[in-house]
DNA sequence: TGCATTTAATAATATATTCCTATACCTTAT
DNA sequence: ATAAGGTATAGGAATATATTATTAAATGCA
């Protein structure tokens, strides 16, 4: 048995095709076919039923194919043991974050990171949380940020900041220029939200998610916010944002913008990545940078964390 | 790199000694030697310190073994995954017991060990527990019983029964044919003990750890409970047997035996694994088997658990 | 059913790696 | 200095791994 054995029978349980496989392994498909059968052969098993296809993991198989993860991850972890020590912070991160944070939080630390981690290559991935996990499993991503819980126990999540939700109203509205809003001052208003698939959506659905009375009367519309606040701007209904979000609003605007009564609702944004920890110290030094240049701009106590997942309850935080 | 460097940098790391680290290998030592060096050059890091001998480990080479373990040992769990999914339990299993627990519980579980489990091959190895820990931690056993706690996170314990421990005091003692004795009576007798390096003379001792008057007063004698029955027959001291030692006493003998007031002071004695769990399916049907044996023949509760350990206090268990 | 297409297994061959034997080189101790 | 103990290096044999070319099996559509 060895570690690239281990890798190409990874390959081919992910792609469930030898020949797609061994192009990713960089290798021809007799090369897998052949180091496949030598694995089965030495454990006395067989990892995949290529009787029909496309080609589907054994029961066996797929226990195989866990631990071959778990093994190969730990064989992965090696380098990062070096690099550390060197005190390297180098190689490449794939770095994975939500659409509605992306572009809030992005400006506030990628100048930094680059100039403190000159060897660094970071990639950049604006995906849905579904995806970002889904790819973060599968060794696709190293790292994400996300708003959370995500209750996912292969994760961990580390929490950067909390994001307040605010109020976005029209000038037309009942509560218009109300301090201290509560949430349930708004059910008789036609809520604007970002389309299914956002988390924030979800957080918002969560935050309503008691008052029957916005059932049936959400509006999915938009990707963007920039779309929302257009719709609010003519009188179409109302809308929540996050706090980050708000700080762009031209004057006008933040005229409109009306914060809730404390616990205020809002999100927590970590950074998440697997318990596998492959590459911590590198994950480490950037949830240091992110919590530094966080910690100037994002001093919320005493808020309601909204849950991302659908239909879970709202967890005080202080 | 390769699963078979790692073990070989393993072996060196342990005999610090290229020539022998080679023999244990089954290959010469030249092929060590290349190996390491692929090894050492793949990472761009030295390992060894081959400067000075015997050869020593380079700060970072600590930590590269170390690593290697962990994927030497998540590789060796192959073949666990492989022989519970076959519902084997076969192959080899190194157990270490320590000498005063060997003798009186092996005979009660050896028959139904070998009968249950035809294919498994047990070797036994009767040790002193710092012996056995070392060797469980360097992967020469795989499993070992002992007192506990042994107060060592890299070590899992399963608790297996409590074994109350009895005083066997001469005809002319002064406490003799009393029930309810309780230690602090029997302080100024002359105390016989295994000798030094037996957990249970450490038990003994912490179970005495608060009398100032036994100080001074033990005598350390013998590697045997036989001994010291015979120097207490000749009315030379007291001593205290471990519950199961005195089911073979003779009728004269059994009339010398005195119990202790609850909560009797007892030790607990486990099954210890190391936490990485290689061959965890087989270690749990043996604990099962040790549980059914032990819970028909040793049912006490409200004991008092005294360490093995030097210097430490009791712990009250109900 | 039959034929084209897709995809895995096999055979033959080339390449690369691993391991061994023999030997050179280095360190330590006397 | 020199012998003893132990590691590194060189060259060649044995293994193992990968490639190309080909065969065999399964799928899907006419």
């Amino acid at each position: 048995m060895t570690i690239i054995q281990l890798k190409y029978a990874i390959a081919v349980a992910e792609y469930k095709n030898f020949t797609i496989a061994a192009d990713k392994c960089f290798v021809t498909q007799p090369t897998l076919s052949m180091q496949i059968q030598k694995l089965e052969g030495e454990l006395d098993i067989t990892i995949f039923d290529r009787g029909k296809k496309p080609i589907s993991l054994t029961e066996i198989g797929e226990k195989i194919i866990k631990q071959s993860k778990k093994i190969v991850s730990e064989s992965e972890k090696m380098q990062d043991v070096v690099d550390k020590d060197k005190g390297i912070i180098g190689g490449n991160i794939k770095l994975g974050i939500v659409p509605t944070i992306m572009p809030t939080l992005l400006p506030m630390f990628l100048r930094e990171l680059v100039n403190n981690f000159p060897l660094l290559k970071v990639s950049f991935f604006e995906l849905p949380t579904s995806e970002l996990i889904n790819k973060l499993k599968n060794n696709k991503l190293d790292l994400i940020i996300a708003a959370t819980p995500l209750e996912d126990d292969e994760l961990i999540e580390k929490p950067i900041y909390y994001e307040p939700f605010m109020a976005y109203l029209p000038k037309t509205n009942e509560n218009f220029g109300k301090k201290e809003i509560v949430p349930k001052n708004l059910y008789s208003n036609n809520l604007l939200l970002l389309k299914d698939g956002h988390c924030f959506r979800n957080s918002i659905e969560n935050l309503c998610f008691d008052c029957k009375e916005y059932k049936g009367k959400f509006e999915l519309k938009s990707g963007s916010f920039e779309t929302l606040i257009n719709l609010v701007d003519a009188g179409l209904g109302i809308t929540f944002l996050p706090y980050l979000h708000t700080l762009r609003l031209n004057e006008t605007q933040k005229k409109m913008l009306h914060s809730f009564k404390n616990p205020k609702p809002a999100r927590e944004v970590s950074l998440v990545y697997h318990k596998n920890e492959v590459k911590i110290h590198i994950i480490n030094e950037i949830k240091d940078l992110l919590n530094k240049v966080t910690n100037t701009s994002l001093q919320f106590s005493d808020v309601n964390i909204i849950s991302p997942i659908k239909n879970r309850e709202a967890v005080q935080f202080n």
